[in-house]
DNA sequence: AGCAATGTTTACAACACTGTAAACAGACAG
DNA sequence: CTGTCTGTTTACAGTGTTGTAAACATTGCT
């Protein structure tokens, strides 16, 4: 049969994307090296600077990519949450966060994210808001829009805390993988967060203090 | 006069520590060019390699610099935190956390424990625990260690998240420099925190569902 | 079939980086 | 003062890494 060795512009970048970022998950973007890349998408280096332009022009595409793919699994998720029944909630949420930074996927984003790497964030976290307030007016529909945003903040926070120490704070501390799971972590989160009341969120912040 | 221009072996070992520090705030560890810390610290980089042993080494010791000092900070922040009347709880509380990932230290901390380095961690992570409970069983005596267990990992976290993200999440999230400061949200997250009754945080995870 | 476009490779140039070796220089002891 | 110890530098070797240039190969079009 006839193998195809020359692939499309769109195929090979993509194999390209992919082997980066896996590879960018152990040394991050500092650490990545066009020959490395080269070698797991299966092709000579030269090739990956005939694709992006440069090693820089590799890392900004990887950000974009990463960024774009984990926003829309997000709204998704969240898209979802707002129409499942009261009981269902927490599931649903839980689902939202296992869907933020999903495996690979969360820590490539961050590893650019702390290197300075911000292409399009603000867009997507703006999406993710405006998702996000959405979901919360089904519970409440009072519900306070800076509270929405400082909610998104904390988890946001949380989850990128959970991403970048992987495995490493829960055994540190003393959370061995049956009792605390990454699953597990997140469906407490979601529980606690469901249940918190928009009045128990609004400090003395709120009050201009 | 007699200028100093031998130092002793400890002074020299910080002034590279310090310089690596800085420069690894801009590139993570993968990124530290041992001839760049050289330059900042103002001497040849084969000095650098006369210290450490090499390149590695210097990452090792600074993994472990950084994690024994940011722990002292914060233990130290706990215990006062723990012996303050009630009417300060949340501004004691809010120091906790600024000492906890400040400045600097934070994400040098975090990019070294992002690429595996975790010199110590558990064992810093236990005694921070063990004060944390101290201090909630101040609030609340029959305070539930599990719980307590949650919250450091969640506030941990978050801090990482914190320390990670910089500006950029706030930025995003349209949050102004002046109305949410890193100080507003670290007073809000303690504020929100010290209002979680014990109850609250018995989830369904606790009764091993 | 022949041609053009473009994905792909080989060979190479230029440079950056780590680590080594040997000499140099200040600090301190006798 | 003299010698030794050790912090420090200069010069260099070896390797790894990015990027270039030119040739090669496959696909699709006419």
């Amino acid at each position: 049969m006839a193998r195809k060795t020359h692939k499309s512009s769109e195929e090979a970048r993509n194999a390209i994307l992919d082997a980066a970022q896996e590879l960018m998950l152990e040394t991050g973007p500092a650490g990545l090296r066009i020959n490395a890349v080269a070698k797991k998408a299966g092709m000579a280096h030269p090739n990956i600077i005939h694709h992006f332009g440069s090693r820089e022009g590799l890392i900004e595409a990887l950000a974009e990519h990463v960024g774009r793919r984990s926003t829309e699994r997000i709204t998704q998720a969240l898209n979802h949450a707002a129409e499942c029944p009261p009981e269902n909630r927490i599931e649903a949420i839980t689902r939202v966060f296992e869907e933020a930074f999903q495996g690979e996927q969360g820590r490539a984003s961050i590893w650019l994210h702390m290197s300075g790497e911000q292409t399009s964030l603000k867009e997507n976290m703006q999406k993710i808001l405006e998702v996000s307030h959405r979901f919360r007016e089904t519970i409440e529909p009072s519900a306070n829009l800076e509270n929405t945003n400082r909610l998104v903040m904390l988890i946001t926070l949380a989850l990128i805390g959970e991403a970048v120490s992987g495995q490493g704070i829960k055994d540190a501390l003393g959370f061995g993988d049956q009792e605390m799971s990454r699953a597990h972590f997140k469906q407490w989160l979601a529980e606690i967060l469901i249940n918190l009341s928009d009045e128990q969120l609004n400090t003395s912040l709120n009050n201009n203090e």
